[in-house]
DNA sequence: GCTTCGCGCTATAACGTTCTAGAACGATGG
DNA sequence: CCATCGTTCTAGAACGTTATAGCGCGAAGC
């Protein structure tokens, strides 16, 4: 209850406990680690003299005493927000699996091997990269030496366990749900060398084919900003077709806001569909009808997949986690004016596969 | 060069290295260090073997044996796109003053108090705090035990340092740019309590008080979200003032978003300021004036100041660094229409000081 | 030739924790 | 009364690193 002036000098130690308590170190670990072998009335006395000292436990000492350190790094972009939910994702699994996480940011001056490198200093047990962008190559390197888990990117390597969302699945949904409007003329704007952007992009051509509707394909090249999708707005007024799915949300907004300037009305003139379902697209005055990926789901799989190799469970299923996402519905989608629904799309450019 | 094949099993350490060199360890510390103390034959040979096991450095056992961990933490919210700006500063700046960060995230499940828990298990030496929400009292039982340096957020305590930005200057800088336009009926959009914006209030009110517009005033209620400014938007509608100053970019957004929608065509029929120079004010299609917050300085004085109370040199110049922001002029404001100039905004609401 | 250096290196002890043995003790069982 | 056991505790070592002290040796100074 009267916790003692932390002084600002020396922290204190189980040995500082132990003196107040007057017992040994070592009981005062068995009772901070309510591991077996104190009574019950040793355990209240060492207690209150920590918590009179203000006692915090040294996790690098500890770490460095056990064999395992329970420690998982984890590289994320401080920039891109849907990396924001993922790492929330995965505080909460790791939590509950009684695993600490160590966060490694990439920065603009901070690439992703300078990233990793602090982590292996750090001595994490397991490795989670958020869409990595590094080499094959080197990821299989960093694989021989620890379990990582990719998140959000394919891999095609044995040694990396990969979790991420089915993205050509989810564009089945978006194009599925657009041709049940009605639509025959659906646009797709391209993430172009992005993690994921492939899948997305194959997604697309198949989901037109399934319904007949191949030679109508129209990929317009975009990105993953806002400014990509400005950019692509212009394409896509010269070429009117009745629908767009846009490769991210971001990119949506960017499409939305410059089709919206030009006199284009969404849903009126022209669907839009972004991905990501970030809080982007949930803001109200947007309402942008998206593909939402499973943070949730993906983050536990990730951490249980690490969990897994690391205890040996390596038995485990499947090397690559492939999670269907779901559409959400909002207010950028809507059956075509009739009028528009008869003409063709004109080609304006596409990209080769 | 040739690199052995790293075992999955053990750790290689310093004692295997010298193991494999025929040194002692200490010396192949001193090496790996670039202590003084080893011939350079000897530096050779010992940095082949380490190469030829893949050594790398425990971080947690080196910081255990020195007094010094020389390690910050950081609590920044991984949700707030700003953050991702300063976190990226905060690495290059602790770079250079040869300190390592050790980032802790607040997330929807994760509060400031978990993030700050974490970081003091890990041995920080001070703490850098990113617009953290906590009382001013927690903050100062902090700053007893360790040096705290809070960022973006003004204190009223003499233990805890403060690095911010200067928002009323801010709005002065916004005020005079739109007076200097000719605008007279200018708003502001409030940021409710979030971290500053009690500050841009004020200095809102100074400005306009200072070019005798205070009987102009007109506050409405805003947030820090697209979906605050997009209410807050509909009652601008209602009060058509000729310009308006919004408390954040986020927030400013969502203003642009629904006057346009709603045929008020921006600069001509509204002008609007933001706040921050996020990436969302310098994407192209919005290309929105706004106040810019100097990331790098702050965060530069940040890391500053804590390695100036780490390394004794206390005497430092002042408690609380206020950085001067700058306007950074874009498409969004523009002289009032001469139509519109004369007629006195109506008041709608304003929220109490 | 003896001290006095300085240099290159090693031995030893720490840092704060946890693991492994084992000691002290009362209780139980024959 | 002695052996056995379980409980509660302590002594000592260990994790991987760095700080401190000191050793051996050739060069310089008297």
């Amino acid at each position: 209850m009267t916790e003692e002036l932390p002084v600002r000098g020396r922290r204190t130690t189980l040995a500082d406990v132990a003196a107040r308590a007057g017992v040994s170190v070592p009981l005062v670990s068995i009772v901070m680690r309510d591991a077996p072998g104190a009574s019950a009335a040793t355990r209240e006395r060492v207690r209150k003299a920590a918590e009179e000292l203000g006692y915090r436990p040294d996790s690098r000492a500890r770490m460095l005493r056990r064999s395992r350190t329970r420690l998982i790094g984890v590289v994320f972009g401080v920039q891109h927000p849907f990396h924001g939910d993922l790492v929330s994702g995965l505080y909460t699994a790791a939590d509950a699996a009684d695993y600490e996480l160590a966060l490694s940011a990439v920065t603009p001056g901070r690439d992703e091997r300078r990233a990793v490198a602090s982590l292996l200093q750090d001595r994490c047990e397991a490795l989670i990269l958020l869409g990595p962008a590094l080499p094959t190559s080197e990821l299989a390197d960093l694989a021989a030496r620890m379990p990582v888990i990719v998140v959000a990117r394919p891999v095609r390597n044995r040694a990396v366990d990969v979790v991420r969302t089915d993205d050509a699945a989810g564009l089945h949904l978006a194009v599925d749900h657009l041709v049940d409007l009605g639509h025959t003329r659906i646009a797709h704007v391209d993430g172009g060398r992005a993690p994921g952007a492939a899948e997305r992009r194959r997604g697309y051509r198949e989901a037109l084919d399934h319904h007949g509707l191949a030679d109508q394909a129209l990929i317009v090249p975009g990105g993953l900003t806002e400014d990509d999708g400005a950019a692509a707005a212009r394409e896509l007024i010269a070429a009117r077709p009745t629908a767009v799915t846009v490769f991210n949300d971001r990119c949506a907004t960017g499409v939305l806001d410059v089709l919206r300037r030009e006199g284009v009305a969404v849903p009126g003139d022209m669907s839009v569909v972004g991905f990501d379902d970030s809080s982007l697209a949930r803001l109200s005055h947007v309402a942008l009808t998206t593909v939402a990926q499973d943070a949730g789901r993906i983050t536990a799989l990730a951490v249980a997949r690490a969990v897994a190799r690391l205890d040996g469970d390596a038995a485990a299923d499947e090397r690559e986690q492939v999670i269907p996402p779901h559409l959400v519905v909002r207010s950028t989608t809507a059956a075509p004016r009739a009028d528009l629904a008869a003409a063709p799309a004109r080609r304006v450019r596409t990209s080769s596969a």
